[in-house]
DNA sequence: TATTGTTATACTCTATAACTATA
DNA sequence: TATAGTTATAGAGTATAACAATA
């Protein structure tokens, strides 16, 4: 019911749709809402860039900060990005699965499960920071250089809510 | 492991967590990444403060679609919100058994279910209503007049990335 | 006792595919 | 044939609770 742009990796997004010619009776003037919209098209541009690498943002932030802190703990990994420990052990469970990371036990605490990425994983990130890179430039076209800065620091300014706030969900 | 803000009603929410001298690694310089957090901060403080009325964004959404719209179908609600047909029978399923709306079937065709919000739906928004106006005040407090219009106006600009674009996911 | 990871369970959103009933 | 809704199924994120191993 509606054209839109690269749908060809043929997966699994659906799009907003053609005009409707529905009341949004305010809906559209909620910040939130706003908020919402404009991530649910940038997930979507995501997940199509991402295309057969098949990697969520969250998984993808994961990955990432594995990647750059090597043996760190899931439950580091997990506070940083705002999941609790049950999501962070989903979410790492399939990551271990496709053997893009291991767990390794620690030798200081045998409580703690240090995480490293393995060389299949390396190799899906480098391809992967690639597709992120191109997915970066296209949404950070849609402003020139000031309008950036701009959206940049007002974004930042709702971690504030989060009181402490040290670091949010990517997903 | 940190201190946050209203978790008072007690109910679902993991947030950021204090600092842990983990390496972000360049992850907190994509836009998409700073977008993600700003939602994840928005959204948590949107149930937090929606509490025991218990409706997510997207039910919301419906809910106020279908009440701005009596007698709109399942199929307009959905594309006009980015849904596909399964995902919004589950949604309308959840609110119907909640007895927040109903479905009847179309008198000139009988393939369309019409959606109506029910007395207790209407009831229940009523209330919503002022939550959300709590909540929007909250987030919109972050910003001066002059930002927020142009926070605004830079977010709408993302919805290009949907080619057409009618509407999009609240959830 | 407190912490880290684990498992079990559950709810929500998302999506595909196949099906029914209408048109 | 095409469309609206439906059902079944599945993957993913989120969260709670209870538990084991370790500190």
């Amino acid at each position: 019911m509606a054209s839109r742009r690269a749908r060809s990796l043929g997966s699994a997004l659906t799009a907003p749709t053609a005009p409707t010619g529905l009341s949004f009776a305010g809906l559209e003037d909620l910040l939130g809402y706003k908020l919402r919209r404009a991530q649910g098209a940038v997930h979507r541009d995501y997940m199509v860039t991402v295309g057969e690498i098949r990697l969520t943002q969250k998984q993808t932030a994961v990955m990432w900060l594995v990647q750059g802190n090597a043996g760190v703990s899931q439950g580091e990994v997990g506070s940083a990005l705002g999941m609790d420990r049950a999501t962070m052990m989903a979410l790492v469970d399939r990551l271990e699965s496709r053997e893009l990371l291991i767990r390794r036990r620690s030798a200081t605490d045998a409580r703690r499960r240090e995480l490293h990425v393995t060389a299949a994983g390396e190799r899906l990130m480098k391809q992967l920071r690639m597709r992120i890179a191109v997915h970066e430039s296209r949404i950070k076209s849609l402003f020139n250089a000031a309008e950036l800065r701009t959206l940049e620091r007002l974004l930042t300014r709702f971690q504030s809510l989060d009181g402490a706030g040290d670091a949010e969900a990517l997903d």
